[in-house]
DNA sequence: TGGAGAATTCCACTATAAAGGAATAATTTT
DNA sequence: AAAATTATTCCTTTATAGTGGAATTCTCCA
């Protein structure tokens, strides 16, 4: 009865490739290992075609077996490709070393921040003394006004392209209260003007984070270095913190127009 | 009337999904940027295709613009990817930390070995001091007899399915000159007798390789760890070096026949 | 052991994505 | 500056990939 009849005119079908990379996606944020019938369920999508590019993931290697139930998660070769991506992207590939200087400097953590469409992402982490942690941080978008980088990342915009860039969900923070715009970009335009940011963490209340940009050749900040600091130890040392962090903020951005030739 | 004039080979056209992957893949064994007229031309797939699956790529950060001539290599998505890949694979996720021992026990850099398919390829490696150190070795294949880790993966099979297994120009050492099958099955068998391998490298004539075995529930040997050392510092710490392993090996497979209830 | 329910595979149909090639844009060369 | 070459986009055609649904297999529990 129902068929494609009535006004929901096209029935359209999905592109197999984004279908494909939607099904990853879904499984690296459930974080578990799935079996087809839950992704295609969970997805909303048709079994037979999530049975198909499943198998089909599998055998190249991007989606993996876990299990004799049948459930699957990320693969190995996701793994090697995303070194690769680390191997050959010039900034974090130059900004690894610094990080660990930073933090051996300082005993703090430090990170490496970007963009990722209109939300903040951290790209690279050095956890205090655990060599390669992975935190779950990683590579979660959260809004740019919730982060000390999200005053420096949108420095070269102009108010109204801030206003236009950021949703206006993400000014609330994450207590609820709402941020003023206006006052986010009096901050912004202070960070720009100091080349620096710092404040307490709204993610907890125990935290300080420092945010120094780096500039690609045009100058455009492309991304931050940041340190995320005890709030003691962010005022006992604040004077070295913002040193050290800025010291490194303009060697990175330094050592990418070199690479760039 | 006939479907397809049998005459006439099939003109196929690639599935999308299955050319997206190739295209993947064929950046990252190239190790660099590239534009799609160059890897429409070096896969020999057609051009308007490629142009099409690499802006879908981009679109959703499978693939990054590096240039402003259009240059695209891998993107940041696969980088996330990966970190969950990682995350969540008990195997990585146990022995990250045990490499992280025996590099500090040992000072040499220590390696988690699998199969991928029938050929070698290191998972995750630990360098000397360097924390975080992407060695582009990491997922590169290599024949399994060139390796130490070779002589334990293969255990479990029989004479006849190892000769099956493994290609026959896998025999063909680097120098060039090939590999009696017997002697190779010979080492296997005392090497899963022992369950320890140790030979000099084949890749270079100053270090040492140690492999040993992890087990699955199964008592298969689904990976090794393995210890890379200058052949002076071998043959001195050999026996510290042996125990390091051994005792480590236990120990993973012991964490991962727990963990995995 | 059998039968209900769930998971997976199979199959036929058509909306659509891949490919070929023409048109246009961007470089480089003359 | 024009021509030649190379890169990218646009457009049309048709082979086939994605679907829905049926058939089959698997899994439990009575």
């Amino acid at each position: 009865m129902d068929k494609q009849a009535s006004s929901t005119g096209p029935k359209s079908r999905a592109r197999g490739l984004e279908r494909a990379i939607a099904i990853v996606d879904y499984l690296q944020s459930g974080k578990e290992a799935k079996r087809p019938i839950d992704i295609a369920l969970g997805m909303q999508a048709p079994k037979s075609s999530v049975y198909e590019l499943v198998g089909i993931l599998i055998s190249v290697g991007v989606l993996e077996r876990v299990d004799n139930e049948g459930r699957v998660y990320l693969g190995r070769k996701l793994h090697y490709w995303g070194l690769s991506y680390l191997e050959n992207f010039d900034l974090t590939r130059l900004a690894q070393p610094l990080l660990e200087d930073i933090t051996a400097r300082t005993r703090e953590t430090s990170q490496l921040c970007m963009l990722d469409g209109d939300k903040y992402t951290v790209v690279l982490m050095n956890e205090g003394n655990r060599q390669f942690r992975i935190s779950s941080d990683m590579g979660e978008k959260l809004p740019i006004p919730w982060t000390a980088s999200g005053r420096l990342l949108l420095g070269h915009y102009t108010d109204d392209e801030i206003i236009d860039f950021i949703p206006d969900d993400d000014f609330i923070m994450p207590d609820g209260t709402r941020l003023d715009k206006h006052e986010y970009i009096a901050s912004v335009r202070s960070a720009h003007q100091d080349s620096f940011f710092s404040f307490d963490s709204l993610a907890d209340n125990y935290t300080h984070c420092f945010a120094a940009p780096v500039h690609d050749e045009s100058g455009i900040c492309i991304s931050t270095l940041c340190l995320i600091a005890p709030k003691q130890d962010a005022e006992t040392h604040y004077r070295l913190y913002r040193d050290v962090l800025t010291e490194s903020s303009i060697q990175l951005t330094s050592s990418l127009q070199a690479g760039s030739c």
